[in-house]
DNA sequence: GTGGTCTAGACCACT
DNA sequence: GTGGTCTAGACCACT
């Protein structure tokens, strides 16, 4: 599983992480009851805080997409997991501003959507 | 034009202001040369500090979807306008974390930006 | 608002502020809709760290019993909030503990409950 | 006597073997002077450390629920034993804690409390 | 002045 | 060795 974070983006850290993280269980690299990295491991990978892995992991598990066990953090079984309101909301109104910015700037945003799909399961790992 | 601003969401206003005024320019009420309040009026009519709309308006002069002129600030002409490389760089990044996101979930992207451009199309005034 | 923290408690810091805040909301003395003490001041106040203070209140957002909104944290104006599956599972795991200590040790539950309720309802300020 | 021990709970395994062993005694399945199995037979029973059985041992004999003899651990005669001040202190606390919960939840605690009851009274064994 | 993010580092509980 | 709690302190975004 490989983590890349980009320390100049104005995107959080700890959100770049959570965003990494499901992108492995997204793409199957990362297996549910998998566990995960320790928070200090992690951290030191990276070459981050323990407090910003632990914040990102934290709220992998308020989404429901990690569960914490005693012996660490890893991958929940249920998948896919019950997604909030709240979280829901959240999404439909980013895509409500792509598809604004697209009709601005005059993209087809429909295009961009299936490119990203695409690139995304070129990065599959096969069987 | 009608700004609907949400003082309790997390989303800074300024950032709801971009969103609102791009929202009219897609829909066509704002249309290309049309002048916008100015800093004052529109502060003073939301009821927000001058500071807050005027970093939503230069915000909008770097897309380029807004210019500013002698008397003020108006929609630029050209339409559409160039969009930024960085600026597309974050939109794909916005996009390839919603596919992640969907495929986490297990939502129909495609489908959810379709209902969206239909309710967006649904607010467009008639001519 | 009296907050009282015993530093010697194994009860975390940040739980005994979220009692507190609970406690008040049950007792009137924190009105829906009131405003919170900003972090950095109740943290000061009780001479603990910002962060402390901000756990707690997250957690507090957590349950539904206050908000935050862009001036800080303040009550939630919708009482009772929604008590989530997690949360009373783990109120009935404490209840059923206590019912088995109240057996091992002989106690009156039912009594020590009402007792708590009428303490409680002392400390209540009349209008 | 059944130990059910949940490795996911975040509650420590040693708690939950003291309620476990509490709850018996409140049963009546572990009758006053049985002998608890050793430490090392419970262990292995279970699959987890010996540490952990023996700090759930000691804080039951810290409890006065059960007394270290030359053989071993067992449950102590006299029933019910006095209750420590601390220990009833920390009763108190929580019941506290459950009534404030309950009326900023608006939930019924008596009720709560005699369901509790009524299940666990389910559970004794018939003589 | 409000909260958010991040760091570096300490001590503790659980196993 | 795992995560949890807490501190002290820095810099930043928003208004």
């Amino acid at each position: 599983m490989m983590i890349e974070i980009d320390f100049d983006s104005e995107v959080p850290i700890y959100t770049q992480l959570v965003c990494q993280i499901k992108k492995g269980i997204a793409l199957g690299s990362l297996a549910p009851g998998e566990p995960l990295p320790s928070v200090r491991n992690l951290a030191s990978d990276i070459g981050i805080n323990l407090h910003t892995v632990n914040k990102a992991y934290k709220q992998l598990v308020g989404e429901g997409v990690v569960i914490q066990v005693k012996k660490g953090y890893e991958i929940a079984k249920k998948t896919p997991p019950d997604i909030s309101e709240a979280y829901l909301k959240v999404m439909m109104q980013q895509i409500d501003n792509l598809v604004v910015d697209a009709m601005v700037f005059d993209l087809d945003i429909l295009d961009l959507l299936k490119k990203s799909k695409t690139k995304l399961e070129g990065e599959m790992p096969r069987d």
